[in-house]
DNA sequence: GTTTTTAACGAAAACGTTTTAGTAGTTTTA
DNA sequence: TAAAACTACTAAAACGTTTTCGTTAAAAAC
C-alpha cells in the first residue's frame, strides 16, 4: 500500500555510505568513485527513488514555479496563452500556477500576494480592467521578483512588457476596409480605460485621417466587447441614427458578430452593403456565416515572447547591472474572409 | 531595492525573543503573553513580514498544491474546467499546477511524474485519447497520493471518478429528435476507444431501439470530433449514400456545425429537412445560424464535484479505513435552439 | 623515504518554519 | 509553608536536500 516514499537517507542506510555521497553520486559530482556511483544509481532505480523536489527547491532557494495572473481562463485567446506558457515552461522543468482575476482588482492583488508568499521565481501578468494604477506590481518588482506584463498592461509602470501591436493592427484592418471602397466606417470600441481599446481606437482614427476621410466622433461607440447582446443593441442604436454606415471595425470578434447579427436581422447584406471586421481571430470567427474577417493576435507568439522575457529576467536576476526595461510588440495578421 | 525578504529570525532578533515565540505569536498559540503577541504582530506588519510558504509547506509535509492534468487548455470546455477548479481551490488557499497532455500518453506520464516529484497534495486527471491502460494512475494511487479521474476516464482503474452522464445525455438528445418526428437519424461518433464516444453512441442506440425505430449500423460514422473540415467531408460521404437522413446527432458542436455547413452547401434546410443536435454547448453553438440545439455538459459542476472529491480524499487520506471508490455522474441539460 | 598531490568520502551547516519537550518563575491550592 | 498548577517562554529537533570544508589514505613526485 502506501509504501512511504524513500529518501536519500534510506539509500544511504542501505548502502552504508553517507547521505552526502549519495547526493553527490546522484547529481554527478566528480568526487565519487565510479563503482560507488553505480551502486547508488542501481539501488535508486530499484527502490524507485524520486527526489523530493520540494526539499530540493527549498534548499536551493528556488521554486521552479512561475505565476501566471490573467483576467480569465475560459476565453479563446487567454486559454491559448495559458496552454502555450505552460508548455514552454514545462520544457524548462518549470511549473506554472495560474490565477484568474475575473477583471477584479482585489482578486488580482490577492493572487499576487499568494504567489509572493509561495516564493515563485517570477510572475507573468495581464491586468484586470479595474486596474488603474500598477503600484502593486511595482512593489513586487521592488521585492526582487522578476515580473513581466503582457497583453493588458499599464503605461504607468516601469516594467518589461509584451503587447499586441494594437495600433498597427487596427490601422491595417481599417485600411483594408478603405481599400474595399468603404467610406463611412463605424468603430465599436471598448472601455475608455483599457489600453488595448485605446490603441485600437487610435489605429482606427489614424487610418481614417491618413487616408483623407473625415473622422466623425459620432461613428465611434462604446460596447461591452464580450457581451454579444449588449453589443448588438448598442450597434442597433447607432445604425438607426446612421444607416449610411458602410463598414464596421469592431474591437472583438464577438462585437463584430453582434453587428452582423443586427445587420442580418435588418436584411442588410454583409459584406456588399456593410462590411465587418473583427479582432482576435477566435475559433468562432471561422465558423460563422459569413466567415469573419479579423485580426489574428498570434497568441502563441505573445506567450513565447512573454515567457522568454521572464525567463531571461530570472536568469539575470543577480546581475546588478539593472537593464533597461523594454516593451516588445507582437505582430498581428489580417485574416481576410467573407465579411469584408 | 531588493530589500531582502525578512524572516521570523529577523523579528526574533529585533524583539529579543526566541523564534519559537515569534512563530507561536503569529500562529495564535495560547502560550504566549498577549503583550508579547501584540509586539510581534506590530513589528511583523511594520516590516511587512510574509511567511515563506515554501518553508511552511516543507515543514508541514504538504504543498497546498494540486495537479490538474488534461488533454488541452485551449478548449472551451476544458478551459472552463481549469478556471473553475483554480477558483475553487484558491478559496481553500490551494494552488493548481496545470499540465496539458495534447492527447499524448508520454506527456501524460511525464506530467504525472513531475507532479509526484513536486509532492503535490493530490491530482485531478482527464485522460488522453492515447491512454488505454491506467497503470500509471494506479501506481500513483499506490504511492498514497489522492487522485481523481474526471471527464475522460478509464473503466479499468479502481479509482474515484466524475463523469458526464453521456449515455443519458445522448439518449435525451436523440429522443428529442424522435419527438420531432425524425426517423432516419445519423450519428457522428468519435474514437472507438474513447469512453465518452462509446457512451454517447450507446445512448444514441438505446434511444433508437427503445422507441421502436430500427438501428442501422450504416448511419453511424466516425469523425474527428474537433476537426470541422474532416467532419464535413465524412458527413458529406454519408449523406451522399443516404440522403434520406432527416436528423443528425453529432458527438460535438464542431461536428454538428460541420454537418450544418455541408447541408447548407447543398441547400438542405436545417431544421425542416434535416435537424441537427450537437454536444457540449460551446460558446459557438449560440452564435451560429441557425443556433445549435445541443447538450450542456455543465463544466462548472464537473469541476466542483471533482475538486470536492479530491479535497475529501486529501482530508481523509490518513483514515486507514479505505473507503469504497465511487463514480459520480454529472447531469446535463438539453438546450433546444433553432437547429432542431 | 619524505613530501606533495590526488581521490573518495563524511560531518555538518544551511534553507525557514513548526512543534515537542522542558524550564524557570509565579500563582494557586491544601 | 510546601506542594501543585499554571504562565510564558526557549532550546532544539525535524522536514530532505545540497554544498562547503575537512579528513584520511593512497598515489605521485622529488
Amino acid at each position: 500500500m502506501s509504501s512511504k516514499k524513500i529518501s536519500i537517507k534510506d539509500l544511504s542506510n542501505a548502502l552504508g555510505v553517507s547521505v552526502s555521497t549519495v547526493s553527490k553520486a546522484l547529481n554527478g559530482y566528480p568526487d565519487v568513485n565510479p563503482s560507488t556511483r553505480k551502486k547508488v544509481m542501481k539501488l535508486a532505480k530499484e527502490l524507485q527513488y524520486l527526489p523530493n523536489q520540494q526539499a530540493v527547491n527549498f534548499r536551493k532557494k528556488s521554486t521552479q514555479i512561475i505565476g501566471l495572473v490573467l483576467p480569465q481562463i475560459n476565453h479563446f485567446y487567454f486559454s491559448k496563452i495559458v496552454e502555450s506558457i505552460v508548455e514552454l515552461a514545462s520544457e524548462d522543468n518549470i511549473s506554472v500556477i495560474v490565477r484568474p482575476t475575473f477583471e477584479n482588482l482585489e482578486k488580482e492583488k490577492m493572487a499576487l500576494l499568494e504567489l509572493v508568499k509561495l516564493n515563485v521565481d517570477g510572475i507573468l501578468i495581464s491586468l484586470s480592467d479595474e486596474t488603474r494604477f500598477p503600484d502593486h506590481l511595482i512593489e513586487i518588482s521592488n521585492l526582487g521578483i522578476p515580473i513581466v506584463e503582457f497583453d493588458k498592461i499599464s503605461k504607468l509602470s516601469p516594467l518589461d512588457k509584451v503587447v499586441t501591436s494594437d495600433r498597427d493592427a487596427a490601422k491595417k484592418a481599417v485600411e483594408h476596409l478603405i481599400s474595399r471602397g468603404k467610406k463611412t466606417i463605424a468603430h465599436l470600441r471598448g472601455s475608455l480605460l483599457s489600453q488595448n481599446s485605446i490603441d485600437r481606437f487610435l489605429g482606427f482614427k489614424s487610418a481614417i485621417t491618413d487616408s483623407g476621410l473625415t473622422f466623425e466622433e459620432e461613428l465611434v461607440i462604446q460596447v461591452l466587447p464580450n457581451n454579444i447582446n449588449e453589443s448588438q443593441r448598442s450597434f442597433a442604436r447607432l445604425y438607426k441614427k446612421r444607416n449610411d454606415i458602410d463598414a464596421v471595425f469592431a474591437i472583438t470578434d464577438i462585437a463584430a458578430i453582434a453587428a452582423i447579427r443586427e445587420l442580418k436581422s435588418q436584411s442588410i447584406d454583409v459584406p456588399s452593403q456593410v462590411s465587418v471586421v473583427g479582432f482576435s481571430n477566435w475559433q468562432i470567427s471561422s465558423l460563422t456565416t459569413p466567415r469573419l474577417t479579423t485580426i489574428d493576435q498570434n497568441a502563441f507568439e505573445m506567450a513565447r515572447a512573454s515567457y522568454q522575457k521572464l525567463s531571461d529576467n530570472i536568469k539575470t536576476k543577480n546581475n546588478n547591472t539593472s537593464r533597461e526595461k523594454e516593451t516588445i510588440f507582437i505582430k498581428t495578421d489580417l485574416i481576410i474572409r467573407e465579411s469584408s
